[in-house]
DNA sequence: CAAACGATTTTCT
DNA sequence: GAAAATCGTTTGG
């Protein structure tokens, strides 16, 4: 079953972020499906976010989709070369968004690898946020799509991760952004190996 | 119009 | 572990 739109249009961005951990995210391109459970998410949180595409209010042809209301895909270019997929929550006008940095592939197998030029199965298919594009042949072309009805969809699954499954920590490569960066804004299940490597800043504790 | 810069991955040492 | 690859977006002149 295809997630509701009013699971998008949660005020909380990292509550979204959470349960979208377990979530089953779905392309079907040219025919062919690939898919695959989400492990790693990273919140971004709107205008007060220095680490945030849109922070203080920035409207350009690129982040214009992040204004959007919650449901939609945002997809941008890395680097000049890889392709990051998000998802943009809330109401429109609050340009929230979590990015899908890492998937457990369930389905399509065969083609996640021939895209990612890969003879045998490892981590290394779909365990970062580039990597999980290319396997499911995600592009420029799907960006601001809806996420129901579309060539990308995430759906319901059976298992819902318990709380204590959770990990929460620090955002990958978001260094330059100051406090924010330290926010435990990234969350992925404990001891999947599908998690990406990359570390952000180290968390901090209460009285550190 | 020119220049710097990434929410990364891969390759080489 | 370090550095290169690579180009659209953003920002400044």
């Amino acid at each position: 079953m295809i997630l509701p739109l009013s699971f998008y249009q949660n005020p909380q961005v990292t509550e979204v972020a959470k349960m979208l951990l377990g979530k089953r995210l779905v392309t079907v391109i040219d025919g062919h499906r690939t898919a695959g459970i989400i492990v790693e998410t990273e919140a971004y949180a709107g205008i007060t976010d220095r680490a945030c595409h849109a922070f203080g209010g920035r409207r350009t042809a690129r982040t214009e989709i992040m204004y959007a209301s919650g449901g939609v895909s945002y997809v941008y270019r890395c680097y000049g070369i890889h392709q990051l997929l998000n998802v943009v929550t809330n109401d429109a006008g609050v340009p929230d968004a979590v990015l899908i940095r890492a998937i457990e592939p369930d389905e399509g197998l065969t083609l996640m690898l021939q895209r990612r030029g890969m003879e045998q199965l490892l981590p290394m298919v779909t365990s970062g946020p580039g990597m999980l594009t290319q396997a499911l042949g995600i592009g420029a072309a799907h960006n601001g799509l809806s996420l129901q009805t579309s060539a990308i969809t995430i759906h319901e699954t059976d298992v819902c991760p318990s709380q204590e499954l959770i990990v929460a920590t620090t955002r990958v490569g978001v260094a330059a952004a100051g406090d924010d960066a330290y926010l435990p804004y990234r969350f992925y299940l404990a001891n999947n190996k599908y998690v990406s490597k990359r570390k952000g800043l180290p968390l901090r504790t209460p009285n550190s």
